[in-house]
DNA sequence: TTGTAATATGAAAGCGCTTACATTATTAAT
DNA sequence: ATTAATAATGTAAGCGCTTTCATATTACAA
């Protein structure tokens, strides 16, 4: 690897030189410009970013954390943060959290020793342990459907509790009154919203919320047929069942057909994210449609804001509205 | 942020002595470690990366750069790399060449300049030109599923010549004889080997090579769509497709149910890749188990012992084999 | 020409760390 | 107690760059 030195020496000029063309800053004549340029092709010279990052204090980076990488969702989101990282000219350092809070510890302390510019977090299980260590920071950090009492970042989230709302409140318009609903994890601030909104929609009809409809998920396709197994071998089964992801939704489906039983007709099934597969299965799914894309590059623009201090005013905390996605699963339109 | 320095006054030592007890090498007098250990933590010390990682020409980071960033395919690509580095205590600079080479170009480059200790590529497109660039790294450099004669690296890829050779032979053994195919990206090695994989199924037991049943597709769920729309126009409809990806296979059933055909009665359909959703469509795609995990997780490994030189010999190039998964959609297995 | 301002370049410090080498403190052996 | 060997610590150079400040060059007007 060829060093600014070289160039200099190569090109008969000092390294401050050549540092002024890579930096395009201050003049340069623009003889000399050229010259340095050739002589750093021919060396295929470029500067080293770890020492440019220890003058400058910037590296060009932003450290993305999330609670997990697999399925279609942190797929989108990561499409959507490399994005508009790619587009402003930054870098991804993308790690999981594993969803364990002492590994997310670990993480944002790697991700404060000047390895990246500003952090995006996603932790929707985010704990009050981690309030002092982010509030240290003084990194740029932007939240991502995480909330947490007291830590004044620009944070994003998708209105989960509305949009379980609509889609159970869907659900009653057409008759339905039993309502199963298997639920998230029970630290997951998505989860926690969306069963609020179940109960607001049952509520709002006045049908009392029944603690026997409601059984316990993660948030995988397994858990959502096992729920189903347990749904269907109640006494008295319900005629809908409000899934609080699309994962588990399509693991109900599978148990459902297991049992021969119709979709929609015998038991109508709804589920949340609408992730890409959900129209593609049979029947096809109706969902909450989240915008993932647009809070995520939002997020990612906004970060990078801060880190380029274009803004620097107060902390923005936007919520973006999720979707009814009415499809064949609830019954209403064939 | 706190400085080496700020935390040799405060303990009274030297920076250097503060240094060793960082990197637990030589010797240090333990009341002296534990001084400077309760001084560090006092002062939310952490030792500063790019410095480091100036003198030590590491930054314990590996860059991946992938073709793209969406579906399940690269969700599972990127777990499995994100595991086994957190494991081996390496940060992932991840980044997406948008399957432009120019891109490509500029995101090597890019790596090159010291940011990471080793490279983790997939490029199913890669082409010549990149050879020379490639090669003037002396990074490690470990290829994914890309093939490029005449580059001494590491390479792991899943057999997708026999893996397609498998599935279409299944079907021709199930008494198929017209079997129509929605093919990948021409530039795609995948893709092209596992155009190879079907025709020498075909030719294998006598049955000829027809260009009329072979469409054009982009790996993308649409292509599949109008492929199969394509196809069932035909005055002679086949009997079976293969679609040359999962996400194709599920828009061609989609494109099947709609024209009111019955899969497989009327049209066995197979895919490749096996993601996670092709369980759960019905009926449940038959298609190829592809090893991704098993593949990034060695191929990470490499790279990470290839930087740690505990690998220094021979370039491995390693081909996994991708199994049949039966299920429904082909037919044989009710 | 000469002087002056503007422009272009170089010298050198320093970013926060590691590490070879020099120095000092400690221990063990005589 | 004295010395040699060993262990612990400090000093200082330097990783590759940016940037301030000083110096040299150039341009232009008088």
């Amino acid at each position: 690897m060829n060093t600014i030195k070289d160039v200099a020496e190569r090109a008969g000029v000092s390294i401050a030189t050549v540092s002024r063309v890579f930096n395009d800053s201050s003049s340069v004549k623009s003889k000399t410009r050229d010259l340095v340029l050739q002589t750093a092709r021919e060396l295929a010279y470029s500067p080293n970013i770890l020492a440019r990052g220890l003058m400058r204090k910037k590296t060009e980076t932003i450290g993305v954390v999330l609670p997990d990488l697999s399925g279609e969702f942190f797929s989108e989101v990561i499409r959507g943060i490399d994005e508009v990282a790619a587009r402003r000219g930054y870098h991804i350092l993308l790690s999981s959290s594993h969803s364990r809070l002492d590994d997310m510890e670990r993480l944002l302390r790697l991700m404060a020793q000047g390895r990246v510019d500003g952090l995006l977090l996603m932790a929707p299980q985010l704990r009050k342990d981690l309030l002092p260590l982010l509030s240290t920071t003084k990194l740029p950090l932007v939240l991502l459907e995480s909330s947490l009492e007291g830590l004044d970042a620009d944070s994003y989230y998708i209105d989960n509790f509305r949009g379980a709302y609509l889609v159970v409140q869907h659900l009653i318009e057409h008759g339905h009154r039993r309502i199963a609903v298997i639920m998230g994890p029970e630290d997951n601030f998505d989860a926690r919203e969306r069963h609020k909104g179940y109960q607001a929609a049952l509520t709002e009809k006045d049908i009392p919320f029944d603690g026997e409809l409601a059984f316990k998920g993660d948030f995988q396709k397994r858990s959502g047929y096992f729920g189903m197994k347990r749904i269907l071998s109640l006494d008295d089964p319900p005629t809908a069942v409000f899934a609080a992801n699309d994962d588990m939704a399509i693991g109900a489906m599978e148990a459902a057909k297991e049992a021969k039983k119709a979709i929609p007709e015998d038991i109508a099934i709804v589920g949340f994210d609408d992730i890409p597969i959900s129209r593609y299965v049979s029947p096809r799914l109706t969902t909450v449609h989240m915008p993932i894309y647009e809070m995520v590059s939002r997020a990612t623009e906004r970060v990078i804001n801060r880190i380029e201090e274009a803004e620097t005013g107060e902390i923005e905390k936007r919520m973006l509205s999720a979707g009814l996605m009415v499809r064949q699963s609830c019954g209403c339109s064939y």
